[in-house]
DNA sequence: CGAACGCTTGAGAGGCATCAAGAAACGTGG
DNA sequence: CCACGTTTCTTGATGCCTCTCAAGCGTTCG
């Protein structure tokens, strides 16, 4: 089902983008190009590995990335969860070999591009350059939501802010009224994202479950009153609103 | 002492993108220009409060600075260390307030500059801007390394990691050579950013010297063999060099 | 010199990991 | 469509690691 982040053909990172700001035409066109090719994944494949060349960026087009380290006693770590119109790789652009590896969560369709192509980018549109910039700051703001709720709060606690910071990712682009969420997720990959043993996950949930905040079918979880949940825990979803005082001016548009 | 980061009177943001990038006379000039002002602070004094506006992006010239969030029971967690050069609130600048607030940890000078001013450089100096990009992504890197740390390791590893990282931190602009490191934290914060309390830290403290593999005088620590004991909690510095192949052109020089 | 702060160490409690075993869901091939 | 194997979920029992509480000590600073 629609995993992917629409029914038509609009590209799903002009969809998250435009979220955020009108994009031009030749900004749009941009983006379109970026998405020509599409590479499929089974669940479970390996996208790139670990120390694997990241020539490429991609940006999801449908289904559920993670990125994980594998550490020396064999467990694994999530490092990040990616979304349809997530841009994967942008916050590893700094590295040449991947420090992680990502892996298909779920059937995923991807559009890679070549990461020589941001020169064109970062010369031509600095606007463009400026909301990436203004995204990442999202994402190391959800991290660091995330380790502080790794270091400092209960099993049932991370689990909340987990499910939480899903929620409000997949609003952006998965419409703003959906009341359930589809977790593709494993008890025990969730529990690698929150630093919990599978059991520890499952008792999580059923704790919050026992206690009214969730509803569960299967892995579809519903969350019964986001708000006051979010107050418990001290959440806050940051992805509505960004900070667009400082951009640039977009280029000029040609014919 | 040199809580600068050196004698001279050289930009410490100068010195540390000149690490990575040779800077063009038009770039220096613009990167002097963003540290025409100077602010001081003194131990404990609050640079940036949670939910102040933010217009200001600031340089740190001199001592160490931390971000934190203050949790509903009191505790407070810290997102963040930052050391002479490094440039504080880019990665928040995609919010109009902060999300955090900056307290200074020694006696700080910092030099702030508008936010505006990014305009700027985003629109001429797009060489510049993919740098702090990269910058950004080892930042983020070393977010990642940290989050696995909390969330995997026992105290002793994971208090191992955070020396560990801040060595490879203040080698970029320290120098390579020096074999102490000069900690200005109490072992309460030290806890606040690994997610422990100040007596495990305590306690992971003393077992690192009893093994071998750190000594002290006071806040000094030196890690006796950093390689090996790198390789023995999996961290890897990835600080040293980073990938310049998608940067754009420097922008052409006037006179 | 006294007060405040930070460091150190001990004792006890609690939460999560681990181990284990059974139930349910899923997938696959006959 | 069913049978079987695999994966995932669920729940109980036990043990360990870290937190909390507490007290003593050393240092710094007014």
């Amino acid at each position: 089902m629609s995993e992917t982040c629409n029914a038509t053909n609009e590209s799903c990172l002009v969809a998250k983008l435009s979220h955020y700001i009108d994009l031009t035409p030749s900004e749009s066109r941009l983006l379109e190009t970026l998405q020509e090719n599409e590479r499929d994944f089974r669940r479970r494949d390996a996208v790139f590995r670990l120390d694997a060349e990241m020539p490429d960026i991609f940006v999801v087009k449908s289904g559920w990335i993670y990125s994980h380290a594998d550490n020396l006693d064999g467990s694994e770590y999530i490092a990040m969860l990616y979304f349809p119109g997530d841009v994967v790789g942008i916050s590893q652009v700094g590295f040449a070999r991947s420090p992680l590896t990502y892996s298909a969560a779920t059937e995923v369709t991807i559009c890679p591009f070549p990461k020589l192509s941001l020169q064109v980018v970062f010369r031509e549109h600095p606007r463009l350059v400026a909301l990436f910039f203004a995204l990442a700051t999202l994402e190391h703001a959800g991290m660091i939501d995330r380790l502080r709720a790794i270091g400092c709060m209960s099993a049932r606690d991370r689990l909340a802010v987990l499910l939480l910071q899903i929620r409000a990712r997949l609003r952006i682009t998965g419409g703003r009224d959906q009341p359930f969420l589809d977790l593709p997720l494993s008890q025990e990959l969730i529990g690698n994202a929150i630093g919990l043993s599978m059991v520890s996950v499952n008792r999580a949930f059923r704790q919050l479950e026992d206690e009214g905040r969730i509803r569960r079918e299967g892995r579809r979880v519903e969350i019964v009153a986001p708000e006051s949940l979010a107050a418990e825990v001290d959440f806050s979803d940051r992805h509505y609103a960004i900070d667009k005082s400082w951009f640039p001016a977009a280029a000029h548009d040609g014919p």
